[in-house]
DNA sequence: TTCATTTTTTATCATTTGTTAAATTTTTTC
DNA sequence: GAAAAAATTTAACAAATGATAAAAAATGAA
């Protein structure tokens, strides 16, 4: 997916904007296993998925993936980002990726001169948000089969692209349970 | 809590930039049990909370607590305001409120004439990002004993003002589950 | 292909949380 | 302050999910 496809779907710029966004956008590319961004740690980069597969996942006792970022999707430390504090999450690709790469130190120069860029920018924080309070709900009112059945009708494609281990995580409950729940729904 | 400090903890604004976005906000007051936004409706104000506390519910087949807000803290029905669409929740006045009142119709416009501002809004969603992030990875990460005890931690003064039953629901457990824990940590 | 490794499923038992109903305590109203 | 209403706790049993181990299936490397 073309960044200037990407940048437009968060919100629709006018083209000087845009080609001051997209000025400062650089193409990367690396392998599945890589890892993007690291838990505990000042990241200066997000990234926009052209291709690819990543999952964003959180270390204690055990490991939990709570993201997963395909196609046109922002890689972020939104920690890092918001408050400039150690995030609490790394990034590993999934599949081999080509990504487009932006420091955010720019990005937060172009929020402080463009207004359009600013919108840009708070639309970005704003549909995150609406995704992020929608699982939240969905955790709070659904169990673990219907948050699987929810995934499979929202994302059956990332049922095909990910190790069922990732999206047991995913959905808080053990591989085993999802097992289990995926041999009654037979 | 003043206007002027509620904005400020969100982004400090320049003067005049302050002054405009204060001159479109104005103050009123509600009784406990008002309903103040309404599930199902394209909320047309966002409010903040210079006295008083409130919860953000849903309704389906049983109800469900997801959000509580107190002083300084604002009052939004976040898909209304960012996709004009009809909200899911509903915000009920758990205390007699005094709230400053602001239409999002200005607030857009504002948004869009100084880049301040729309910094200011791109900043309160990135906090509000941030929080909700959290949640969900406490609730991924913890059971339900140990989200009771994170509460108790970060926000003891909530156990006191509101009633166990709306705790319970935004721990994503039942009340009978609540009063379980409760006697087991006695 | 064949063997080794990884992923997924199945089984068993333990723990957590839910459901329902009743008892107790607290708050409100008169 | 007494009665009524609302909120909280307790108890008993049911259902969902976790933990561990082992079996089966799928994938990858030589």
């Amino acid at each position: 997916m073309d960044i200037s496809i990407i940048l437009y779907l968060i919100y629709k710029l006018p083209e000087q904007s845009k080609l001051a966004l997209q000025n400062n956008v650089s193409e990367i590319a690396f392998q599945k296993g890589h890892i993007l961004l690291k838990a505990n740690k000042i990241e200066s980069n997000i990234y926009f998925i052209k291709k690819g597969l990543v999952r964003a996942f959180i270390e204690r006792d055990n490991e939990v993936t709570f993201w997963f970022g395909k196609e046109g999707e922002t890689v972020i430390s939104m920690k890092s980002y918001v408050e400039e504090q150690p995030g609490y999450e790394s990034i590993e690709l999934l599949e081999d990726c080509e990504l487009y790469e932006l420091k955010t130190e720019n990005l937060k120069k172009l929020f402080s001169e463009d207004v359009h860029i600013a919108n840009w920018g708070r639309k970005f924080a704003e549909k995150e948000l609406i995704k992020t309070e929608e699982r939240l709900i969905s955790k709070q009112f659904k169990n673990a089969s219907e948050r699987y059945l929810e995934l499979m009708k929202d994302h059956p494609e990332l049922l095909q692209r990910i190790q069922l281990g990732h999206i047991a995580s995913y959905l808080g409950i053990t591989q085993v349970s999802l097992s289990r729940i995926r041999g009654e729904l037979k």
